[in-house]
DNA sequence: CTTGCATTTTTTTTT
DNA sequence: AAAATGCAAG
């Protein structure tokens, strides 16, 4: 257990700054460097609770950094009294970081900065052990709640009822996000109506298969640390004692699971556990109270409610209007003034805003200027504007912008096809975030099962999946007479394995069961955490690879994708190695919890020099130079699927409201006449909020207007340019009725890619564009495959192609 | 038990 | 348009 202990008596003597000190030193003035008055208030303030609203780019990093690194010069406190949580592993790694630039990287060692999920594993992991868990247990995402929720309602034969495995995945979820388990949940059922009865049926046995499967899922992480808490006063007192600075950033979007954890680690501890806990544990004696209490932690929240995004996974914006309740005598502090944007952004996102009714009153401002007009565009097609946006980047690529200083926003992932087409063709260096597909890969995913299943045996979904992976011939007959067996005998799955014999089997299915429970229970042992060298996810990996034969497998199968699968394998291997790299202690349970919890803003990186794709989610709390916010229509933004909901609108408005705010100097709305969906294409509307921005802030480089007016016949207005004039408000009522024929919208461009295989090019050559039209090689840059074409078009302006790809050929 | 083909369903957003 | 599912033949 003392491990348990390690970094929870940090004072090697007593508290930071011994007793009795009447007012809080005050930092170096170099940690106020540049800071605004409010921003310097924020930094310096001392109480119990503070909430600092802080607008879009107002500098709240700034200034939450400042006051962790303030707590620590001052020797207010030690780096392990210190919690923060960020909203991405990124911003936490980036917010360590500062700090430690502030004051030197070890004096800022030992701080918790992490997200709410990191943090909870990570206590999780010490005190599993406590309720039914161990400290093996692994996470199950999205896609395998879903693959044992789907299992139980085939069990039940509930789809009978009705019952869907995203209506239940939801129900169960808000279920947790509100802290109720299945028997206070079951407690207020209405067994009368079998649907409520068949949910409770279905949530009893999920519940029972994680617990079963020392598993737990995502919503798990944050509500069975409070139920941790809340049953074992001790545990609890031991964190309570131990973080005595708490800081949360994007408060708004906490749920109500995230709220109780906060209140359950911001008590006081009070004389007599505080006592037993010191004694207990050999630690020194705590500043205490008049009471002898351990005072509660002071708490600092950061948040701004117009960018509450998250209400679909149960935040309550309600968290951050209540602050000053929940938490009395705190301090509130309004951050307004923005450093990030140019007044005409601001202006736009400030119209926007102030069209949900039920908000404070608040105003961005900035000294920067008012800076370029935003620009707008309407395109026939997805890939019209796509084409658009493609352009753009060029343009400012050409005039000093970098790639990674641009980003794509757009509502829903599946909007990135049409853009990423066209990308590829116009030899554009992009990223999609959140969009890594790798995990979700079936080789990954069975790969990444192999090691789930070594790390927790106990686990039988992940052992199901590569029982037969490579095939082996266990189908699901054999399986079934597993599980079965497994049943009658009280064993895990995966002990069932190894009594293979004992099933009455074919010879051959049997020798093939015995192999692989040999192979899985000599990985386990080798990466147990009882070794004293538990081997790393890389060296299992590859032992089991070879052992299974795995890669061969995937290569024999005949499929001409068989040689992309096993590359992504091998990815897969260079990623365990340089996580044994980057963490030499790091176990593969360590592993396997950092890929279970990587957000999707995780994945950016600042030295790879590409424009960014990402959904105006993971926009959130970052920033660029260049902005598309893409598909402005009704029905994407805002969805169809928010009319329905209450709050949905709102909440909308407050998702273009964050993509506006992104962009530091250049912004661009973009939408589409028609856009595919579902493989049918249907009219687009523009969406009712490029009404609410002041008409003299868009320079419509192609307005709703130019479009309608077009007919979108060839050919395409690519380089349509109007000055001025365009009254927006009275051509939404009057776009054309859905194309006649689909052909006359499609283009070419959205045709398979196509392969020009060796052609090559010389600058004078004249080459025909199924698009563009013909034009004039001006340039060629770059090698086969990867050369790009720059051509002037006679009609279409300049463009850059990549000549293996592109829909030309040479006259 | 596996494979291939026909059918159906899916897209809101995410840790 | 792509993915997941279901069913029949080998």
């Amino acid at each position: 257990m003392t491990q348990v202990l390690d970094g929870f008596d940090p004072a090697a003597g007593s508290n930071p700054r011994g007793s009795g000190s009447a007012t809080p030193p005050v930092p170096d003035e170099a940690l106020l460097d540049g800071l605004n008055p409010r921003q310097r208030e924020a930094v310096l303030y001392r109480g119990q609770s503070l909430l600092i609203v802080a607008g879009a780019g107002s500098g709240k990093t700034s200034v939450l950094t400042r006051r962790i690194a303030g707590l620590l010069q001052t020797r207010e406190a030690w780096p392990s009294q210190i919690l923060a949580i960020t909203f991405t592993n990124k911003a936490a790694a980036e917010m360590r970081d500062r700090v430690g630039a502030l004051i030197g990287r070890e004096a800022a060692e030992g701080m918790w900065i992490s997200t709410f999920h990191s943090a909870c594993v990570r206590i999780l992991r010490r005190e599993a052990e406590n309720f039914g868990f161990t400290r093996s247990f692994t996470i199950y995402d999205s896609a395998d709640s879903r693959a044992l929720v789907k299992r139980i309602i085939k069990e039940l034969d509930a789809d009978t009822l009705g019952f869907t495995v995203g209506t239940v995945l939801g129900k169960i979820s808000k279920a947790k996000n509100e802290l109720s388990d299945v028997e206070s949940y079951a407690r207020s059922a209405n067994f009368n109506d079998p649907n409520e009865a068949g949910f409770v049926e279905i949530f009893r046995r999920y519940s029972q298969a994680l617990a079963k499967a020392n598993a737990f899922d995502f919503d798990d992480l944050i509500a069975q640390t409070v139920y941790l808490f809340r049953a074992f006063p001790a545990v609890a007192a031991l964190y309570r004692r131990r973080f005595r600075h708490i800081l949360v950033d994007e408060y708004q979007d906490t749920n109500h699971a995230q709220y109780s954890l906060i209140r359950e680690l911001t008590r006081e501890v009070d004389a007599a556990t505080a006592n037993d806990l010191e004694a207990e544990n050999g630690f020194t004696k705590s500043r205490r109270g008049p009471r002898g209490e351990i005072p509660g932690a002071s708490l600092t929240v950061v948040g701004d409610s117009d960018q509450s995004i998250y209400a679909f996974r149960g935040a309550d914006i309600r968290n951050i209007v209540e602050f000053e309740h929940d938490f009395p005598h705190s301090k509130v502090i309004l951050l307004e003034q923005n450093y990030r944007s140019t007044q005409n952004i601001l202006d736009a996102a400030n119209s926007v805003i102030s069209n949900n009714f039920d908000r404070k009153d608040k105003k961005l401002f900035t000294t920067i200027g008012a800076g370029d007009k935003i620009v707008g565009f309407t395109g026939y097609s997805g890939h019209d504007e796509a084409q658009f946006v493609a352009d753009e980047i060029a343009k400012l690529h050409d005039g000093g912008v970098a790639y990674k200083d641009i980003a794509v926003f757009y509502r829903t992932n599946a909007q990135t096809r049409a853009l990423e087409e066209i990308f590829i063709r116009s030899a554009l260096p992009y990223r999609v975030l959140g969009g890594t597909k790798f995990y979700e890969r079936a080789e990954i995913k069975d790969a990444m099962a192999y090691l789930i299943t070594v790390a927790n045996p106990a686990d039988p979904l992940a052992l199901r999946r590569v029982m037969n992976v490579p095939k082996r011939g266990i189908g699901p007959a054999t399986e079934a007479a597993l599980q079965s067996f497994a049943d009658s005998n009280a064993l895990t799955l995966r002990d069932a394995l190894s009594s293979a014999g004992e099933l009455g089997l074919g010879p051959k299915v049997t020798g093939a069961i015995l192999e692989l429970a040999g192979i899985l229970d000599e990985a386990t042992a080798t990466a147990s955490l009882d070794q004293v060298r538990p081997a790393g996810p890389a060296d299992v990996l590859i032992t089991l690879l070879q052992r299974t034969h795995f890669v061969e497998a995937l290569r024999n199968t005949g499929d001409p994708q068989d040689e992309a699968r096993a590359e992504n394998v091998e990815e897969l291997i260079s990623v365990t190695k340089e996580f044994q790299k980057n963490n030499p202690n790091g176990t593969l349970l360590d592993f396997l919890t950092e890929v279970s919890l990587v957000a999707a803003a995780d994945e950016l990186d600042d030295s790879s020099g590409t424009v960014s794709l990402m959904t105006l989610h993971t926009a959130k709390g970052l920033e660029y130079e260049a902005v598309f916010l893409t598909g402005v229509e009704e029905g994407l933004l805002p969805h169809q699927m928010s009319a329905g909901e209450i709050g949905g609108p709102a909440e909308e408005r407050r998702l273009f409201y964050v993509g506006i705010t992104r962009a530091r100097r250049k912004l661009y709305l973009s939408l589409a006449m028609t856009r595919a969906q579902f493989g049918e294409i249907g009219v687009a509307m523009p969406s009712r909020y490029l009404q609410e921005i002041p008409a003299e802030l868009i320079d419509w480089k192609q307005s709703p207007g130019d479009a309608t007016s077009r007919g979108g016949t060839q050919p395409r207005a690519l380089n349509a340019r109007r000055e001025g004039g365009f009254n927006f408000r009275d051509s939404v009522g009057q776009l054309p009725p859905a194309p006649r024929e689909k052909r006359e919208w499609t283009s070419a461009v959205t045709n398979r890619v196509r392969d020009n295989g060796e052609l090559t090019l010389a600058v004078g050559d004249r080459i025909r564009h199924a698009d563009f039209g013909d034009g004039r090689v001006t340039a060629v840059t770059g090698v086969v495959p990867k050369a790009v074409a720059e051509v002037q078009f006679d009609n279409a302006g300049r463009k850059r192609l990549l000549i293996k790809i592109a829909p030309i050929e040479k006259l």
